[in-house]
This record gives C-alpha cells, sequence and structure tokens, in this order.
DNA sequence: CTAGTATGTCAATATGGTTGACTTAACTAT
DNA sequence: ATAGTTAAGTCAACCATATTGACATACTAG
C-alpha cells in the first residue's frame, strides 16, 4: 500500500487541493483497508463480496423479500441470484414464500449464516471500533456527521 | 438507495452493534455515493474506474514507474496494461523511457490527461467539502483523525 | 557474453455485473 | 373462469476487471 506521506506537501500549510485530495485518498485506501479482512475470510469459504452483502442485509433484514433486496444492493434479479442460490445451497441462508403473498420469497439467515455474517462483519467491527477508540468520541462523532453528510449527498 | 433509518432500534440508545453497525453503513453507502459522480463521467468516456485510478495516481506521481504504479494500485502488470494502453491510446497519458535505464517506462499525464483527471477527481472534492462544510472543521478534523487510524490498521 | 530485470503480450480463467428474453407460479380484477 | 399483472427464476450473450503461467524483447550489470 503507497505511504501517504509521499504525497504530502513538505511542510506547507496544505493548499484546499492538497488537502482534499488526502480526503480522497484516506477513503480510498481506508475502504481498501475496511475490506480486506473479510475478503480474507470470504476468500477460504469461495465466496466474494457480493456474499457478504447478501449476508449483512439479509441479517439486517429479516424475512426481506428477494425484490427488496435488489433495490438495497442495487443490482439486477439476474446478478443476485447466482450468489443468492449459491448461499442457499450452503445451508447459509433460507428462503420460504409469504404468508400474504405466495409469489414473494423472503429470506433469512440460519443460524451457520448469521455465524459467519458475525464473523465477516465482526472483523470490520473490530476495525472500526479501533479507529474510533484511537481517535476519541469526539472524532468519531465528527466522522459521523461528515459521512451522513456524505451519503445524503448522493441522494 | 436503502434509507438508513430503517436500520436505527426504534429511540433506544444504541448498542455497540447498533452503533458499529450503522458507521459500517455509512462508509458502505458513503463509498458508493462518492464513486458515484466519477463513475457517471468515466461512463461518457467508455471507461472504468481502473482508468481513474490510473489517472489520478499517475497525475499524483509524474513520473512515476509502470512498476511502481503496479504497487499503488496493487494489480498485476497484465491487469494494468490493457487499460494504461487505451488511455495511452486516447492521448491521456504519455509514456518515455528513463534517462537513468532505459528499460523503465515513466508515466506522465497530457494536458488533456489532466483536464480529465481534474474534472473526475473535482467532482470527488466537491462532494467532499460539501460533506466537511455541512460537518465543520472540528468534524473534519475527527473524520481525519479516524480514517488514518482505518488506514493504520491495515498495515 | 551471460544472468538478471523492466515491460509487454498471450491464453486461459475467474468474478461480478448487465441486457433482453422467456418461463412458471401466484395474485387481482372483471 | 379468464386475462392481465406481478414475483421470481433462468438462459444466453456480453462486458469490465482481475488473476496465473508462460514467453517475448530490450536493456543493464558484471
Amino acid at each position: 500500500m503507497v505511504d501517504l506521506t509521499i504525497s504530502r506537501a513538505p511542510s506547507a500549510p496544505e493548499s484546499d487541493d492538497a488537502r482534499l485530495r488526502k480526503a480522497i485518498e484516506l477513503l480510498y485506501f481506508g475502504y481498501r483497508a475496511f475490506t480486506a479482512p473479510p475478503d480474507r475470510i470470504l476468500e477460504e469459504r469461495g465466496l466474494g463480496r457480493v456474499h457478504h452483502r447478501i449476508l449483512y442485509f439479509v441479517g439486517r433484514n429479516p424475512q426481506i423479500s428477494v425484490n427488496a433486496l435488489l433495490g438495497v444492493l442495487g443490482v439486477t434479479k439476474q446478478a443476485l441470484n447466482a450468489p443468492l442460490r449459491q448461499l442457499v445451497d450452503m445451508g447459509l441462508v433460507a428462503t420460504d414464500t409469504a404468508a400474504h403473498d405466495r409469489r414473494v420469497r423472503q429470506l433469512q439467515l440460519t443460524v451457520e449464516g448469521e455465524a459467519l455474517e458475525a464473523r465477516l462483519t465482526g472483523a470490520q467491527m473490530v476495525q472500526l471500533e479501533a479507529a474510533f477508540a484511537r481517535g476519541g468520541a469526539q472524532a468519531e462523532a465528527g466522522w459521523h456527521a461528515v459521512m451522513e453528510a456524505l451519503v445524503g449527498a448522493g441522494r
């Protein structure tokens, strides 16, 4: 991974450009660091990031419908079906028809699915917890404010 | 994009789990929001994110060698060559042999390459600047501290 | 002259995604 | 009972981005 210090102007007060580029690189390398630990676990199981995203959002929204999951993940049903099928076949996700409409398939994690999701997301929680601990409560609050604003801008 | 509020426990003080999951989702959706504007520009040109990364890091490190760029991007030379060739062919990147070692190819952005890079990265700067402005200077400092810690943990 | 290095290229492969089209099962309105 | 609509699944073809293994040329160091 590139050493961020090579990008810094030598001792001069940072221009807006430099400061924003630093932030861009922090986000880029930070996100890479953030996704690396679960990626390693996924690789052990022959799974990819899309599997983690499915496990995560199904875990967050038990009984979510297939169609709703498509919306959350922002992919087509063709893109969802193969990895979802794989997770169902591996016994990590369970599916049943909804009581109110038997066309609707509702998804939930199995016990093993919850365990794997906890392991994957747990790796990310550990990282974030450590980053927040190092920064302090005020830094964490600031981080939240900035990230909320970033997400909001995307709407 | 999913409404984040649906994931929040109703009115209860957040547990560590809930607060860390919120942070995870902020990072996930924030990064998605962050990459969307340049993605749209790239799509117009028939380019992808890998092209932006090349433009960005070549711009940041004029005269960077091919091998060093591989290290920064964390890809193999086979993965780099096709998009790099495309950018060279489009007149966005220039390449010449190094004075000290003619085996070494050094890369730099052309005027057009700089213009496109400025446009792509500019879109991201605008977003970050707005997020920082909304959060305030202290929030920005906190964000930096947390992201530095996150990047550092990846090493 | 030879061994090693920088880079490019090739083939085969994998992952994650898209579009367009079609199917079955189920629901709803008439 | 039927026609139209919806939820989901499947298929084929395609694309972008990436890998590994292998081999090539040009160049450098000794």
